[in-house]
DNA sequence: GCTTGCCTTCGTGTAACACGAAGGATTTAA
DNA sequence: TTAAATCCTTCGTGTTACACGAAGGCAAGC
């Protein structure tokens, strides 16, 4: 049994939103002591996990409220429940891949960066690099050439 | 030149975001019409695309204006510029590999919601489901059994 | 008996817009 | 020529998901 101290440690959420969570109840497996204290469970360990999941790929608490009250209702939610999954893990995805694109940018931003800290000025004259600028949004672009042209 | 309307076609941005933007300086390029309207060319269509790659990866509006700041003051400001996007890149690379995690969690959802549609109750008394089961934070389980068994 | 840790409620603050309204200028189409 | 569409501005409120601090209280350990 973890207090909610420790269960913050475990997910990596603040004390402050496990309470948040558990008082939307979004951790039905929670449980109380005599005196009050939020005790923690592998269980409700686990479903804090979820709700972390759900949230950090998007999913807006209220949608994560409605999923967990189906969960509650049992089987017979289970198609609903399995089409949200699907629904909610498509939107995920293509977050996934926006995700990657804009790592791919900032890696060609900071090769961009390092070539002109090395000394190797990009070559402006070249569509090609003009391309390469395009696609990192310009501001490199800017700052070298365009103010220096003024 | 574009219009704030386009400019929000072609970058997936709304025409709120657009303003907003533009009215923090995030758009150095950005240009005004004899009657004061934004007119965007190709250069600010492109800083438009790096501020939303900066903002959905995760830097807050204030460090991405730090930020264009630096690109104003011409390549005096290169190795800080460069020490921000390292920094960001790996932040970015962090989200992104818990993103990937949690696009993996879904799907394992939604293939253990398929085999129960298909009829194919999970076999709870087997410690490898069990097992796969905390990896998918438990809703399944607490509802597929806890509730039964009470 | 004092510190520590948990609880509660209350209240305010934050980010990054979303949304609508009012009021004004201009361009375009019928 | 007039009506509709499109742009602008400022103003103001609403939203989400908490963060943060304070006050006040109970309970356990040293």
């Amino acid at each position: 049994m973890h207090t909610v101290k420790e269960a913050a440690q475990i997910t990596g959420l603040t004390e402050h939103a496990i309470r948040f969570y558990t008082d939307k109840g979004l951790v039905p497996t929670v449980q109380r002591s005599e005196h009050n204290v939020r005790l923690f469970d592998e269980q409700s360990i686990n479903w804090l996990f979820g709700v972390r999941c759900l949230k950090q790929s998007g999913m807006p608490i209220e949608a994560i409220k409605t999923y967990v009250d189906l969960c509650l209702q049992g089987d017979s939610t289970v198609p609903e429940r399995s089409a949200m999954m699907k629904k909610h893990g498509e939107e995920a995805r293509l977050q996934l891949e926006e995700a990657k694109r804009h790592v791919a940018h900032l890696e060609e931003k900071m090769l961009l960066y390092e070539e002109i800290l090395a000394g190797k000025t990009p070559d402006t004259t070249n569509p090609a690099t003009w391309e390469r600028m395009r696609y990192m949004h310009g501001d490199v672009f800017y700052a070298s050439t365009v103010l220096q042209e003024k």
